[in-house]
DNA sequence: GTTGAAATTAGTACGAA
DNA sequence: TTCGTACTAATTTCAAC
């Protein structure tokens, strides 16, 4: 299956909960999402209980949210290391301009892709591969990719650990647990000093790739 | 929630479908696996008729696949856009030699973010976080991360568009859907000639970091 | 590893607050 | 909208094969 997903559209400030037409998130559809989020296959009666409201309230906001697709689909989390797949890379690909389209048609028929974003600075995708041995990466690399015209170059490391991986984030996750630094400074007044010039590098989007997102 | 979890190990070739000791997944265990991926909510008696089995061997090959660690959990897939996270970034972050435990320990006060891997390569790790709009990653890159002093330098990438994000990979994806090239090569015969040098390129890992990963 | 039948739980429909 | 309850359908459990 190919899974195309949303983008980011560089808007600036959206106020949170209400984006575009659909579904007003609340707290109580935030509390069903943080639910779900540890356990995606919690019964609605349970998780109508988690949250405080009745079964049937808690039916028709889960029906709501999937409606709306908000929540877009369950699915579970493996190790991939036991599914045989031992190895995972990030391949950083450039690509030809006025290529994208072929690009990502090459793309779906990889099955060893688990992740394709597109992205400013140097490179113009990055893509993560989850295969068994390190010779796959090769031969997906030097083999698959480098024989699809729109590829110009590429630029693969091999990730040794993963340390974090939550199945999403939530506005609500905030900065309420496990905390202990000052006592809480507003944003404004945030320590943004002394940093050295350099430490910290933004990298917008190379020249004339702003149009090439979904239809290039 | 902290989620730690599994790392590659340098395993150069593992026989797929076995790794250390646990569960020994067969062409069922992955048939259901595929199932989950799609439908996470899907009852066990439904899966057992999706793979062909019946509901008791089904409800002893789900339950063994989850002590066994095999899937680690069930969750949901969001549109982050509709929760209030409109933004997505990468972080590449060049760690400080022998603090590794700090910056993993900051990490998890940073609900931000979704993922963090360590890598090869020219930096020493790849945070990706979801925040309101693009102000949030100024302040989050510039304010926090750079206030950790773990953390020597940074460089930061926008996601423009998500092109393709699949809940994971199996060895069962492999080359069986959607195809039209040769008549199936084996390995050995693959094309591999004419790639100009230097298209692509394989980065390691910089010097002195083998050994600071989980416990540097 | 399979089938079938009991116990439990989930999902739906509806009226009342 | 939300809640509570009653009704129907499905799932899970358990036992015997």
């Amino acid at each position: 299956m190919t899974s195309e997903i949303s983008r980011n559209a560089g808007s600036g400030s959206v106020p949170p909960g209400r984006i575009g037409i659909g579904l007003e998130l609340d707290d109580i559809h935030m509390k069903m999402l943080e639910v779900l989020r540890e356990n995606g296959r919690i019964s609605v009666a349970a998780l109508a209980e988690r949250v405080g409201i009745s079964r049937a309230n808690a039916y028709t906001r889960f029906e709501a949210l999937r409606a709306d697709g908000a929540i877009k689909r369950f699915t579970a989390e493996i190790d991939h290391v036991r599914a045989g797949l031992g190895i995972t890379a990030l391949i950083f690909v450039t690509v030809r301009q006025q290529m994208w389209k072929q690009f990502r048609a090459e793309l779906a028929r990889m099955p060893e892709v688990e992740y394709c974003a597109i992205t400013t600075g140097q490179h113009d995708a990055m893509i993560q591969v989850r295969v068994a041995d390190v010779a796959a990466v090769h031969t997906m690399v030097t083999d698959r990719l480098a024989n699809i015209p729109a590829v110009k170059a590429t630029e693969t490391v091999f990730i040794l650990d993963e340390v974090l991986k939550r199945p999403y984030v939530l506005p609500s996750d905030a900065r309420a647990p496990a905390r202990r630094r000052s006592p809480e400074l507003g944003p404004a007044q945030k320590t943004q000093g002394d940093v050295p010039l350099g430490k910290m590098r933004f990298v917008g989007a190379a020249e004339g790739r702003a149009a090439l997102q979904k239809d290039g």
